[in-house]
DNA sequence: TGGATTAGGTTTAGCGCTATACCTCGATAG
DNA sequence: CTATCGAGGTATAGCGCTAAACCTAATCCA
């Protein structure tokens, strides 16, 4: 079936170890007709070497995990966002030569035993909240190797990459108290005192601080989703009348908002400015363009991988999160305050 | 290290092969008691099994390989409809017992090697052009089992699944002349005479054909992507002052259009009707809401594992791809032609 | 009563690769 | 002229698991 050393070595009239010496690279110990001759037997016969072998051999998988939340079974799909983080670190690992493993995981703690079992060389941690990071530790992953993408731990010890949410945040809340709003509120899913959400109020608040402005005690409490989104944005105004502008965590719920203002007869952004946080495609395609936070996720994502890398192969590894800048994009949802 | 198989069988007071028969749920040949304490010293070991030893001894992985498109090295990311087959097939196998090792494409002769070393069970084409197929086929990735998502080959033998790209596009042009368009655009990326496109082509003329009525000569090439879809509805009024609808092969082209229309003072669907295929989440957020065919993404998903698996597990494969039925859900960017 | 079966194991022989130690021979140095 | 060394290999011994054959005592049926 498979061809296996041993027939190139047969073939070539050497031995095993000389083939895979040829094949690692490992050219120091091979005289130079030799390696050629290997090669060229190796290539006629279609000679490629197996993974499993090599990493029970070896110990070394040149696999890597990426986890993902996977909610419940049901959940239809992962986020966007997420999503594309998915595919952008899948481009950066293969440019080191290394594999993808995805994994959904619905509940930490059966994601033990089928991760351990391939020996990772090491692992992503994907969006998870804090909570989770706990769990999914290198204990049940098995790799010594771990970076968390958008995670927080309570201590923040994780090493990995994240957006500066705190600066986002403040970005955003500066940009509205320089259009001169005041009743501006915060939108976004509960929080504890540690995580984005948290990080990300403290941000808001801190902008005001700035400012010298006192805080409006304007908060919504709301899952990060259009639909709810929109349910709120349908009767914010009757609860918050004198509110101007709005802060939302997230574009797809900043959207949702929007469109249940809209359907209420309240305009954005000349009635109401908001901003989101993000900078999906989607901010582009609504009306009004959506003006938001930015977040480099191409370069989160590279720069978890790299981090990674970094562990793997030189054992160095940075003790905090690494915090990626962002940026604010001004587009169409945002507008002084109406005199 | 790694607790290994021979230690769990030495606490036990037993051998190897009675260790791995429950293990593997082999339970005939082991008494019950037996059963009991093995699994219970393997729990207090915290043994796992190592998936490159077994699937070493078995040449059986419980791996398959996903293939998906990388365009260039520099494409940011893939398309949204294709992330989220992404997630569902990875849902889907997990299901199964099945892990998933993600693989972007870019040129398919480099894939070989990574995806042969793997010994893969099996392998998903993701939404590969006709031509690419070929070049992936058993003899490149090396596992006997392959189903392909959203691929035509020329002869239609290829094993996968596939929206009824015929049947949809019918059903939109249809629609459109049952509003009482006549001068009708079809809009997508240039094809040949055998593909998704084409496809499209085929039925979105068909739907000409069963009203008894002639199809207008109207064509536009243009790449799937917002930006050329904006592009082209600027446009798009000078190059056809007479048409009234048009059809886009993909969301993201359609609200592109829509939006480039609409900046040239073209109203949707007042003065032009516009009709998508996919039925993103999107369709939902921009305005007007989208009109568009809508295909069951989830189903082709787990379709097409449930195939990839009978195929694995029974050796029994479709000859043909199968199609999953689509729906026109209709919005708000389609409406009856101006008197 | 004895040959066949069965339950409940064990032993053996790899799967394909690599780390490590070892060998051999010609060149080099003292 | 021998001791040493490096270049260019080879031989051995696993990595952790399982398929397949084998073993043994108790059971079973005619």
């Amino acid at each position: 079936m498979r061809v296996t050393l041993r027939e190139v070595a047969e073939q070539a009239g050497v031995s095993m170890m000389t083939v895979s010496n040829v094949m690692n690279g490992n050219r120091a110990r091979v005289s130079p007709g030799t390696i050629e001759k290997v090669q060229r037997i190796a290539d006629e016969l279609g000679y490629v070497p197996s993974a499993s072998a090599r990493s029970l051999a070896t110990k070394a998988s040149r696999l890597v995990g990426l986890l993902v939340p996977a909610a419940d079974e049901d959940s239809l799909m992962i986020s966007p966002h997420t999503m594309a983080i998915v595919g952008l670190i899948e481009r950066e690992l293969r440019k080191y030569g290394y594999h993808l493993l995805l994994r959904g995981v619905a509940h930490p703690d059966e994601v033990a035993e089928a991760l351990r079992s391939w020996s990772l060389d090491g692992a992503i941690l994907l969006g998870f909240l804090d909570e989770e990071v706990g769990k999914l530790t290198k204990k049940t992953i098995g790799a010594v190797h771990v970076v968390a993408i958008d995670s927080y731990s309570a201590n923040r010890l994780t090493t990995g990459t994240r957006s500066d949410d705190f600066a986002g945040a403040r970005l955003a809340a500066k940009h509205l108290l320089d259009l001169g709003h005041r009743q501006i509120l915060f939108a976004g899913p509960a929080f504890s005192g540690v995580g984005v959400v948290h990080e990300r109020f403290e941000g808001f608040s801190q902008a005001f601080a700035d400012a010298g402005v006192e805080r409006p005690d304007l908060v919504e409490t709301v899952n990060t989703t259009y639909a709810e989104g929109r349910e709120l944005g349908l009767t914010l105004a009757g609860r918050h009348p004198g509110m101007t502008a709005l802060f939302a965590t997230a574009d797809i719920l900043a959207v949702g908002i929007v469109h249940g203002l809209t359907e209420a007869g309240i305009r954005v952004p000349e009635d109401v400015s908001v901003v989101g946080f993000d900078d999906l495609d989607l901010c582009n395609y609504v009306t009004p363009k959506l003006t938001t936070v930015s977040q480099d996720i191409a370069r989160k994502a590279s720069t978890a991988v790299s981090i990674l890398m970094d562990s793997i192969e030189k054992g160095e590894r940075p003790k905090r999160p690494v915090t990626i800048d962002v940026s604010l994009v001004e587009r169409e949802s945002t507008a002084p305050v109406r005199a």
